[in-house]
DNA sequence: TCGAACATGTAAAAGGTTACATGATTAC
DNA sequence: GTAATCATGTAACCTTTTACATGTTCGA
């Protein structure tokens, strides 16, 4: 499913402007999507021209024009067609995994320091997850909060249990021929 | 991290084919990095020009020619840096979670199948993870396998475990105005 | 006064997927 | 005989990122 597409889905439950939906690419969909505003703006001018959503500009005294983006009938059409008909996956791109993959070519230290990056990274998103408010969602937005939190929770107890385990086997397998 | 890159990378465990390296995508990296072919052959192309990998062509009796990439000097320091150098991240697009963030606009139907499709992808995912061998690898990669049956057991237990809770909320919302 | 937040957009480049084109061998 | 596996590659397209460009307001 690409932007355009899940574009159609946030202006179904409410009007937005780019910077809005960015906004929420950043916040409840942080942990399974992301969007860049060079593909968000472009994204909704062409939605527009085909007609799946309609914009007005809104002046507020104080704030630069915003431009509020609105679904049209055609557009949830279009987005409800996407949804069932996707079929249900996840991708997932680790620059964390493919370095603990290769982490032969790393020093001990290294090792250490990007475990210790991933974990605090993973607090972070996890703190942030478990601040949201349980009430104001539908049950299904409360299901990807909530499948969020488990399974960043998941990843972070491994490498709490697994750290000290895999720095020391690294350490038995540094032969001298890699790092310093 | 970029393809060309990880080629680099799979290159140092032992020479290979542009065909070899598709298979360990769909192997011992599938669950955190994928790719395909149309991106496979032109980065070993590229990286050959660059001087990062040098080629061979091995002609077995009774199957295809071979053309056997081997990592060089350069290539491996290349790898190197840019396995320090990059900051360890994790990027995830669901189409899952997008189904059920918007959920309210599937049917119960719809939604129980979306729920009992990702579950099974889950066990396929487990049940070949799980077949690996734990011997012949190195600590690091066998961190990553272990991450991933741990991350994914945790993703299919949430979704045994809120999935009738999910479906009994989806119900109650159903007002009638989406879907039969 | 200085940085963060609000707000919109473009252009070039990067990176990758999909579909196509080809063909032998092996296992059922 | 037919599907799967082995094996390589190209071209067109799609999507997205990065970097740039601009300007206001608010809070510290």
């Amino acid at each position: 499913m690409n932007l355009k597409t899940l574009c159609l889905g946030l202006l179904e439950m409410q009007d937005a402007t780019g910077y809005d939906i960015k906004q929420m690419f950043e916040q409840s969909l942080n942990h399974f999507h992301a969007a860049s505003y060079g593909s968000i703006y472009p994204a909704l001018k062409q939605l527009e021209q085909e007609g799946l959503v309609t914009s007005r500009i809104e002046s507020g005294d104080k704030h630069p024009d915003k431009r509020l983006f609105s679904l049209t009938g055609a557009g949830l059409d279009d987005f409800t067609d996407a949804l069932v008909e996707a079929e249900p996956a996840e991708s997932i791109k680790s620059e964390f995994l493919v370095q603990m993959f290769f982490a032969h070519l790393l020093n001990s230290h290294e090792l250490a320091q990007k475990l210790e990056h991933m974990e605090s990274l993973y607090t972070r998103k996890l703190d942030y997850l478990e601040s949201l408010p349980d009430d104001d969602f539908s049950a299904g937005v409360r299901f990807t909060v909530e499948f969020g939190i488990a399974s960043i929770r998941a990843k972070r107890s491994f490498i709490r249990n697994n750290r000290a385990r895999l720095l020391a086997e690294h350490r038995e397998q540094e032969t001298g021929t890699v790092g310093e």
